[in-house]
DNA sequence: GTGACCGGTAGACATATGTATACATGCAGA
DNA sequence: TCTGCATGTATACATATGTCTACCGGTCAC
């Protein structure tokens, strides 16, 4: 898809891009240095950095998707499914860090364009995963609007703690089984939303009494 | 508490802030011409740029305690807590833009420093508002530490979305809404956390028959 | 074979930046 | 009144950046 001088210089983008750098940070001579490339080159493959920046993440947003695609798997429960998609999605980011963190920095960073751009790409993810869980039926008693609503917000809160996630080893353990969590709350949030507070309590009691 | 050049140059980067910059992108010639100020004057009061970023940042934090300060008051209900502190929280937001964009931008961003500060910065706030939580009863049946961890996802999210909040207002509403139905369905996911699979369908069913 | 085009290069430009040194002013304490 | 110190300024330098124009070697179509 990409070829000989533009892909050179994606990749030396993402090789660029560590902790402490950020994609729109990047100048148009540094990234032919480490290219290899004449400054110059630059504009025989690109406007100017913000239609670099869009083929940056339609480069990994390719990478991600593929990713992805291979997540169908077997999975009796939802809770087996969170535990299983978590663990996969965390292994991809740790295997594809770079690219991770300029989805992180840039969602959120000074370029309405590339902001635009991966919102749009985290959208198709959760509508993605939203229509996987209805198709498997893994979640019961809870509505089409309001599984992609919690798959969106699932989407964001994974690669948020993505990057802590890369950094941190010693706590991988510790987010991953967080983030199960924060899956699996919100999905029997869901399915308690409309019942009194007052019947969730005695619920709650019945449960207590029983152990 | 900060006198005279040292204030200026602050404010002058929360001017400088908008959509299309961040923190680190700041130039210290940038930030003494927006100051008014001798382009050497900066060195007078800090020592480089990262030190800058750090007392922008305690800044804009003295600030946001401040905030969060009044935000103690009545609620009968979680839920009715749920609605008022989340409508005040964006309300804040909305009258402090560019501090919302800093932190929100710096989280995330390219200087481990600047990430560090404010990540031990919205610990204390989870922490406040976990404590705030437990003191007042607002939610029963969940144990202390979930309380704490569901803060901290709160918490973080709630800045997430701020900028979606600040940036596009016809989408205020929405948003509001959808925070409120996140910490919801957070907390009341905790109270039904260990409740077998097939219970909670069972529940569900009997509501849904109800109706 | 020739002309067009694509990818890459070389050199030069105006302009911006961080930083160092040296100078000016005003105010506090002796 | 003199001294020190904090604050602000002026000038200067090396270095980096984006961009312009011009040049070069292949490759493909005709």
């Amino acid at each position: 898809m990409l070829s000989g001088g533009k892909l050179k210089l994606v990749q030396a983008a993402l090789r660029l891009i560590t902790d402490t750098r950020s994609l729109t940070s990047l100048g148009l001579r540094e990234l032919a240095r480490e290219a290899g490339l004449n400054p110059n080159t630059f504009y025989r493959h690109f406007k100017n950095l913000d239609e670099f920046g869009l083929q940056v993440l339609g480069y990994i947003a390719e990478d991600m998707k593929s990713g992805v695609r291979q997540l169908r798997q077997m999975a009796d429960t939802s809770e087996q499914a969170s535990h299983d998609t978590v663990a996969f999605v965390y292994s991809y980011f740790l295997s594809n860090p770079a690219a991770t963190t300029v989805a992180v920095r840039e969602l959120h960073g000074p370029s309405p364009v590339l902001r635009r751009a991966l919102e749009a790409q985290l959208n198709a993810s959760a509508r993605e995963m939203a229509e996987d869980i209805l198709e498997r039926e893994l979640v019961a008693g809870v509505t089409p609007e309001v599984i992609h609503e919690i798959s969106h917000m699932t989407i964001r809160y994974i690669l948020f703690r993505a990057m802590d996630y890369i950094e941190k080893p010693e706590q991988r353990e510790v987010i991953q089984k967080e983030t199960e969590r924060f899956i699996n709350r919100q999905f029997r949030g869901a399915m308690v939303e409309h019942l009194e507070e007052l019947d969730l309590h005695a619920l709650t009691r019945d449960r207590q009494s029983q152990a």
